[in-house]
DNA sequence: ATCCTAGCTTAGACTTTGTCTAATGAAAGA
DNA sequence: TCTTTCATTAGACAAAGTCTAAGCTAGGAT
């Protein structure tokens, strides 16, 4: 289920330990972490891995289409593996938690012509927000 | 049509000048602005104001829910006097121009249940993003 | 009109997140 | 194995924002 290294490798990509270890970090489903998050995993497996190294492989994956940036909070970034398939999410106002989502149709198509200024829209970016399973039994 | 400041009034909160300054830079439809962009405007009629004040009484319109702070790009927020009215964003890719919009219907109503992952969701933001009528000559 | 006080403003130190640089190290083809 | 090119590293730097402590002031009380 290694797909992002798999796919990684498809480009002409020099593969160092540092960065097999910070795509392994990264891949799975409703995976959304920052760089330092994403540093401090890797650092569990390779203590001796550098802070630029991680921002550089992250912003290369990133350049390759291989892995999405998000912004959130205006905080840090984060990082996204599920760059194949277009999505959503959906966060918890109380924790934080992150889910992928889809939605039904295009959101294009909810854009009427009048509302376009005159700009060719080429694509939309849905965040939905509201409060996860656990978050509401302890509201 | 100085209706923030009209609004602010509203709540237990002193007058001064630097607040007034602050509130009339904001006012109008289609603003955008950053912080940092603010403090310029600001520091064309109060040479003397300080950062710590723009971002004090930012921070204070957002809680009194006067202004909206938005997150487009990770770097700097961008704070919004429209906060009466429920809308959406269209940006250009290529000049960063920025759009009040609006759709057809409740975007919650896209995200269907088998989607939500238990959560109560409760709102969603829509980023759209294209070329304005300018960057559309230019490419 | 003056006083008083809670709350506002200020400069600048500090924090967080991320980028850059220049020296060293190592992957991969010849 | 050798060589070249690209990657890694520590730490300096930068941008955006927060915090602190000292002085100032808006607006109510007298
Ligand atoms: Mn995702
Ligand atoms: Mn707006
Ligand atoms: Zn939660
Ligand atoms: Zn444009």
């Amino acid at each position: 289920m290694s797909d992002l290294i798999t796919r990684l490798r498809r480009h002409q990509w020099r593969m160092t330990p540092q960065r097999r270890v910070i795509a392994e970090t990264l891949d799975g489903a409703h995976v959304h972490y920052t760089a330092d998050e994403i540093l401090e995993r890797a650092c569990e497996r390779m203590p001796e891995i550098s802070r630029a190294t991680v921002y550089n492989t992250l912003n290369e994956m990133v350049a390759l289409g291989e892995i999405l940036e998000l912004n959130f909070d205006g905080r840090s970034k984060r990082y996204d593996p599920n760059a194949e398939h277009d999505h959503h999410h959906l966060i918890c106002d109380g924790c934080g938690a992150m889910k992928d989502v889809h939605t039904v149709g295009d959101p294009l198509d909810w854009l009427p012509g009048d509302e376009r200024h005159g700009f060719a829209v080429t694509e939309a970016s849905i965040t939905f927000r509201g409060l996860c399973p656990e978050c509401q039994q302890a509201a």
